[in-house]
DNA sequence: GGAGGCCTGACAATTTGCTGACAGGTCTGC
DNA sequence: GCAGACCTGTCAGCAAATTGTCAGGCCTCC
């Protein structure tokens, strides 16, 4: 793994003015090099000081305004806070992992971009990253020409419909019968009152949400909410549905929201 | 490399409603299902022909419409006539390569998404990539879900822009005389009225709405729904067609939709 | 070390579907 | 046109499969 690298190859990577004299104050200068894309903003979520150190480094002579989370919920904290033009996620991180801050963000509606950088290389999480909405996925170890490369594109990529629109960024809420859930706040009210979920019960609350009036098999929501594909052969979705259904449903026992589906799944109805 | 997949998996990575009945209906249900997202349109510039039935296969099953350019020079024309939502561009190609289609393509201003597949691994050979406007770039060898699902979310990136307006996934609907059938809700509805349905009778009311028009022997409708392929010995069959009639039928004894064709099965009419 | 969350495995409660027989229709050969 | 053979419609009960529920134990985080 080459962390080490001229700083006139990763300016290049961003094709910036790139005379090699400079060994100046790279961060001042690039930062008054009148670029003509405005900086973009990177928000870095890796557990890994030393790692984060070197990201750091990269991103901000390459240009960027850059922001380290250390842990998955200041990285969810960041992402709200900064509303970054690239999230670059590890996996691995103490507390709430990569895979929940991503789907945390998407559940909140946050379209950016998000590059995921982990050890994990087996297809099936990378697949699994893919599908919970992230953009890109590289693998340690990595390159840092071709990291930053790659962050460049996703930018290109994304960047012209972050400019015209300045979103208000209005709260996520969806409601259904007396019950109403604050994605982004991941809180839940039933008749106003606060009710308490367990994260599993609420990542599988939204995970029905999403595909209101659509049969979801206990297995896709296997795979969205707990991240592996497997047979079923525990009562896991079935246990954390009832608890749902207690906490949610006027009347657990004939649920009017959380209906079964015989032999198929479960379904969402508002 | 794999280019073997199950093409469950396959059609796993596009999202599509996926059970886990290896051999039930619900498969087989998804390769006819109208899938709600709208077909995108991928096209693969590759001139090894193995590799490129491979992907066109792949692609296909996942569900995309594929075109296949076997050199660069036919690779910039169909881009052009095609306005493909992807490229999957080998970078090795006869003629012009893979680098200046990419540069053809983005000098005519094409913002297509372009992803390089190619055996050139050097990171200085992807950085160049990325420069030219690529948006992602895969080395031989290489996994085909990752490959797909790497397609998928550029293409989920760059939808938005393609299609203005996002519609939140339409209900697929059949109609046929006072009934209507919900197909990914699994919900039946007669005369406005909820009509409930077992999964049985459910599967074989599909199984009956997708073969409409012509007569579908016991022992097709037994594998379509049943799963396993018997000579008819039981009722069984029958039972579930009596039970359907006398739910959706105006007239159990003088059946309109649900016709029984003698000595051969049964057939539907819309 | 405590608390909460989560999974497992067993048991109970439902729901579904198959079987097998009988009744009623339809067809074929005469 | 008739009789017998054959096919389909129907029914109800039991067996099997599926889901609801719960408590115990492991694990992580505080």
């Amino acid at each position: 793994m080459s962390i080490l690298v001229r700083d006139a190859d990763i300016r290049r990577v961003r094709g910036l003015s790139c005379d090699d004299s400079s060994f100046a104050p790279q961060v001042a200068d690039t930062r008054s090099v009148p670029t003509p894309q405005h900086s973009s903003t990177v928000l870095v979520v890796e557990d890994n000081p030393d790692l984060a150190y070197g990201l750091r480094n990269s991103l901000e002579i390459a240009g960027y305004t850059v922001a380290v989370a250390g842990d998955g919920v200041s990285g969810v904290e960041q992402a709200r806070e900064l509303d970054p033009d690239l999230v670059v996620l590890d996996l691995m991180l103490p507390g709430m992992d990569g895979y929940r801050v991503l789907r945390t963000l998407r559940d909140e509606g946050r379209a950016v971009p998000v590059l995921i950088l982990t050890a994990r290389g087996e297809e099936a999480d990378k697949v699994l990253g893919f599908r919970l909405g992230a953009d890109d996925y590289v693998t340690k170890p990595f390159g840092v020409l071709e990291l930053l490369a790659r962050i460049e594109a996703l930018i290109r990529r994304t960047r012209h419909w972050r400019t015209p629109t300045a979103a208000p960024a209005a709260p996520v809420i969806e409601r259904f019968g007396e019950v109403e859930v604050d994605v982004s706040a991941r809180t839940v009210r039933r008749q106003g009152e606060r009710i308490e979920l367990t994260p599993k019960e609420f990542d599988l609350l939204i995970a029905l949400l999403r595909r209101q009036g659509r049969v979801t098999s206990r297995n896709e929501l296997l795979r969205a909410v707990w991240g592996y594909s497997a047979s079923v052969v525990s009562r896991t979705v079935d246990t954390h549905v009832a608890e749902l259904r207690r906490k949610l449903e006027p009347d657990a026992t004939a649920p009017r929201h959380i209906l079964t589906v015989w032999k198929v799944g479960y379904k969402f109805q508002p």
